[in-house]
DNA sequence: TTTTCATGTAACAATAATAGTTACGAATCG
DNA sequence: CGATTCGTAACTATTATTGTTACATGAAAA
């Protein structure tokens, strides 16, 4: 199966709208994203319906921010996208008749959704600000390195 | 994509062949798991060779435990399964040449790597010792509960 | 020794999720 | 009106997991 790269894919879409002023269009992303402009457009419909970004159509249309970086998580993000499935891993049966399985699903169930809740907190703590700000001090100290 | 369910499959098998004591061939185990015997040897066949379990051919051949449920983790487990991906989320390329790519990459590896870590190391605290007496725990309950 | 039982393994089919593509409709701006 | 751009459905391609068939190998029982 492919992993599913739907959260990478639209933050690197978001980071390069932060470092533009204008409206991207699809076809622009999609240039940067190395992928289909219906792939972008499919992907960002979700951010759209929950208000992080707008789309606009015909000339001078695209897409754009809808509130400020720092008052949008990674959290918000992965839940606009349909909180995509963490886990590869994961039981054979949701709702074994065995009970030896029931024990098993139980064990490793627990221990996936403390990871889990872990993640999601990490992503409630970090803002598309702190996420642009990490690139460009990344984007400092590269030109440093070759100038 | 469906999701690996080998752990938690293995185990459901591991827990019963812990309830008895002669071995079970891989067509017991199938019909445990609802699955088939190819399957089933396809899955053991890494736990053998990382000397968690053994096998018989022939007239009373089957699978039984190389060494006390004790000292069988499940990060032991997990590694003799050949380490699956543990997460179906990840980044669209592994290695960008854009540096917004990278940057994205780089924040949200990190934040999948220490859950990975937590993980693991609740895996490794967990023997199948702990996991066959926290059934049994369940078990009892259950008899408590319909009897 | 022959038969039966059981694993070992390769090869192929079935299933399912993600991502890419084509096509066309609808809205917006000049 | 016409060019641009999003919205969306439908289809294809790719890939991982799981299931199935077939046959070889080895070991114990008859």
């Amino acid at each position: 199966m492919k992993r599913n790269s739907r959260l990478s894919a639209v933050l690197h879409a978001l980071m390069h709208m932060a470092e533009r002023e204008a409206p991207m269009t699809s076809d622009d992303l999609a240039l940067c994203l190395d992928t289909n402009a219906v792939v972008v457009r499919r992907t960002m419909a979700g951010l759209r319906e929950a208000g992080i970004v707008q789309s606009g159509r015909g000339h001078g249309g695209g897409w754009h921010f809808a509130r400020p970086l720092a008052d949008i998580s990674l959290l918000d993000i992965y839940n606009a996208l349909g909180e995509p499935i963490v886990f590869q891993i994961g039981p054979a049966t949701e709702m074994p008749g065995c009970v030896v399985e029931q024990s098993v699903n139980r064990v490793i169930g627990e221990a996936l959704k403390d990871a889990e809740a872990m993640l999601m907190a990490r992503f409630a703590g970090t803002t598309l600000a702190d996420l642009a700000a990490d690139f460009r001090v990344a984007a400092k100290r590269c030109r440093a390195d070759t100038g």
